[in-house]
DNA sequence: ATGATCAGTGAGCAG
DNA sequence: CTGCTCACTGATCAT
């Protein structure tokens, strides 16, 4: 994957000054133990020491950058989920303002027929003689027609 | 679980094999440039490179150590952050879940009352004759109480 | 052995 | 110079 560590210039321990290293740092690192230990014959045990210490380090190399990575990563997740619960408290607030304002029509609506019709418990039964100040045109136009027009909610267009 | 890597034996650069360091660690660190510069006299350069290189070394130090206890603290407060919007979706989610019932109920009760303003309507004034299915009473029952769901207000006596 | 994470270190940038 | 951050390293923990 990110095998390129010459892109900048940060100096990683590039001496081969003398020797000639039989593996590569990519190589000793993605080798087996079992495909290493071939190439392990007919070493001296400090060799094969030092060796061994170079494939760790280098291993340690590569889960120092996965750990960076992953840091990174979760820092990121963090801040895309915060951004996410911050749109679903813009829209369940602006969806609760609608239905806040829906209300406070169906409130007023409801308010003017519950003064008709205390006016018509009040006369008995005969509701024209005993409202004067709602007659009938008017009880039909609180009931048909909401004060502020508003279009109504419908959700998963899908 | 709590790992306790970190709370013994860690070698931090103690070698005082030789020389006599003038100064101690803390005291190298604290100092400022003006008060370093009185104990640097009689010294060679090379040792004042030595000397500023161990205060930069142990500043270095410090600067890692806050850097890491800042990344720490963001990332905590990101995460506060989320579970306080958390809460707040979860709040304005019950508080729209309450309105959109009572919405609901509302509508029902508006519903049943433009049934029976149809009525009014098509029977041109005679309400009692052309609505045979809702007299006064039920009118006044529609609007007094919700239909069916929620155990609302009033309900005084006359 | 392998992978992950921590503290320390130097390089390098920014103020 | 000071302070911060990055990549690397060894130590150490855990599997």
């Amino acid at each position: 994957m990110t095998s390129e560590r010459n892109s900048k210039a940060l100096k990683v321990k590039q001496e081969c000054g003398e020797n000639v290293p039989v593996l590569s740092d990519n190589e000793l690192m993605s080798l087996t133990v079992r495909e290493l230990n071939l190439h392990l014959r007919g070493m001296s045990r400090d060799e094969i020491q030092k060796l061994k210490q170079r494939r760790r380090t280098l291993k340690n190399r590569g889960y120092a950058a996965s750990c960076r990575v992953k840091r990174v990563s979760q820092r990121e997740a963090l801040e895309l989920q915060k951004t996410e619960l911050q749109r679903e408290v813009e829209r369940l607030g602006a969806e609760n303002a609608g239905m806040r304002k829906e209300l406070e029509g169906l409130g007023a609506r409801l308010a003017a027929l519950q003064r008709f019709a205390r006016g018509l418990e009040a006369g008995g039964g005969n509701l024209l003689a005993t409202a004067p100040r709602l007659n009938t045109a008017s009880v039909i136009t609180i009931v048909k027609s909401p004060p502020q027009p508003q279009p109504q909610r419908d959700q998963e267009p899908s």
